[in-house]
RNA sequence: GGCGCGUUGGUGAAGCGGCUUAACACACUGCCCUUUCACGGCAGCAUUCACGGGUUCGAAUCCCGUACGCGUCACCA
């Protein structure tokens, strides 16, 4: 096998999608643990729709998820540049007159409304619109009047009769098209810049690109791309369709979906651990052998196998996300957790006459039960508000009616604690157990809910304390 | 509509003809641990693999058909 090559070739027209992300994963889980290389190329045709910044959010997003690209437009290799397409017109176009010459493609000048009327036509008559070949017809010298003219054309490549486009896919197997079932599609767009289907062929060849992976969307096009490749006497590479991710609705992710965040910058922004993601988009199509789920960049690198990618669609589940950010979070030093968490604390409450000590404190309360960053807002409320509204089982907790007997006492028990710490803390409970008689469940969730308005939460004695003295007695 | 692909529990999935009375994980429920909660541990949760045929001693696994779902049919990528 010739040295693995593989490419990530977003467009630059916005964030990272997950999508993206995910094929970028899989093409670069399968480039590492081959010894191989990850490439990215900007694929920048479609004049109208880049923004600025755009290859930029595509890089940012791919390095914090820690994939570096070997070659990029930033770290060209000179052999295979350029790296953005709009920058690699000559290439196309010597191709395109290698095309036209030998009579694979012809200029088209038929406008856009007598296509739209004769695909029209088609459809009245029941059968798939294909473009009707009228140019193909033209002679030399039409042609060559129509340019002086100024026409405007584009170059469609003449799709051959009677010919199956088979191909083994590493994903799905054996897959063919007939050449009858596509139309004379179109390699150069009048504005003179080449079309996907067309540029994708010429940069995978002149790359030496090697495998491809991609969305299952990209399956219809693969005809168009052999195509060309046979046409060019190119050897084509191989390809992997795979499966599309869908949401709750099992339709395809896009980026108008609002029930689901589409963009990697987003979990960043929420304060998503890296790692986590990065482990959570590779079980996206794809399945480990054993029976752990939880691994590190490394272990993916050195256990991906491309035979195990999945045929059918993959939820995006929420749920499970949270879940593997979890034990990224559990397993992180709290060191770590503070600098990830401490940020939301500080833009989501006033804190300015609190100590960092405090906060910190405050946050490795939470240290287990936080999935990301963003959450420790909502996990430490009890610690920066004052107006409480209790859930039904809250309610039913302050409604038992050994809750007054439990609260009164400690507090009285807490005010006269004077060196605020938490064994001091648990000697006062102690006391106030012993005083009324009350232990187990009555005692801990009544104090629990009286202070804190929460029925689940980390120590009570260790709250209690990072809450501090006048707050509890207040709160009692 | 044409073409293509898929269909295993609430969810992600394993399974590649007998080892499957269908792994594992998430969620959920229950129990244990903890004088509470969370963490952790344990257990329960598909008599069944969309449906109908066929092949076979034997099928979730192979073949055919049907249904349903999705993708794609652009001078977007």
């Amino acid at each position: 096998m010739n040295k693995v090559r593989v490419r990530y070739a977003p467009s630059p027209t916005g964030h990272l999608h997950i999508g993206g992300a995910r094929t970028a994963l899989f093409n670069y889980l399968f480039a590492k643990h081959h010894n191989g290389d990850f490439i990215v190329r900007i694929e920048d045709t479609d004049i109208e729709r880049n923004i600025a910044g755009g290859e930029q959010e595509q890089l940012d997003g791919l390095a914090w998820l820690q994939m570096i690209p070997d070659e990029s437009p930033i770290n060209p290799n000179p052999e295979c540049g350029p790296y953005r397409q709009m920058e690699a017109l000559d290439i196309y176009n010597k191709v395109v007159a290698e095309l036209l010459e030998k009579g694979h493609a012809y200029k088209c000048f038929c406008t856009s409304d007598e296509l739209a009327t004769e695909k029209e036509r088609q459809e009245a008559l029941g059968y798939a619109p294909k473009y009707n070949r009228k140019c193909s017809e033209l002679t030399a010298q039409e042609v060559a009047e129509k340019e002086a003219a100024g026409t405007p054309f584009v170059v469609r490549v003449k799709v051959p009769e009677n010919v199956v486009y088979e191909f083994e896919d590493m994903i799905r197997g054996d897959v063919s098209f007939e050449s009858k079932d596509v139309g004379d599609w179109v390699i150069i767009k009048s504005n003179g810049i080449p079309t996907y289907n067309f540029a994708v062929v010429v940069d995978d060849y002149r790359m030496k690109i090697s495998h491809v992976f991609r969305g299952e969307e990209h399956l219809s096009n693969t005809p168009k791309q052999l195509m060309i490749y046979q046409m060019m006497e190119w050897d084509a590479p191989i390809f992997g369709h795979m499966t599309l991710i869908v949401n709750e609705a099992r339709k395809k992710l896009s980026k108008r979906d609002e029930s689901i965040m589409q963009f990697v910058s987003q979990y960043k922004e929420e304060g998503y651990l890296p790692e986590a993601m990065f482990n959570f988009l590779s079980l996206l199509g794809w399945s480990p052998v054993g029976e752990e789920e939880v691994f590190s960049h490394d272990t993916l690198v050195e256990i991906f196998d491309e035979n195990r990618l999945s045929k059918s669609p993959s939820m995006f589940d929420k749920n499970k996300l949270i879940w593997v950010n979890n034990t990224y979070v559990k397993a992180t030093s709290l060191e770590n957790v503070i600098a990830l968490a401490k940020p939301f604390l500080l833009e989501a409450y006033d804190c300015s006459n609190r100590s960092d000590e405090w906060i910190e404190k405050v946050i490795a309360l939470y240290h287990d039960q936080m999935s990301y960053g963003k959450e420790i807002v909502e996990l430490t409320s009890l610690f920066f508000k004052e107006d409480f509204t209790l859930d039904e089982a809250g309610q039913e907790v302050m409604a038992w009616e050994t809750t007054p007997v439990v609260a009164s006492a400690f507090k009285q028990k807490l005010s006269e604690v004077e060196e605020w710490s938490v064994e001091n803390i648990k000697a006062a409970f102690k006391a106030t157990q012993k005083e009324t008689g009350i232990k187990g469940k009555p005692l801990f969730m009544g104090l629990r809910v009286a202070i804190t308005a929460q029925e689940h939460g980390p120590d009570l004695m260790s709250t209690i304390e990072v809450l501090g003295k006048d707050v509890v007695i207040n709160r009692l």
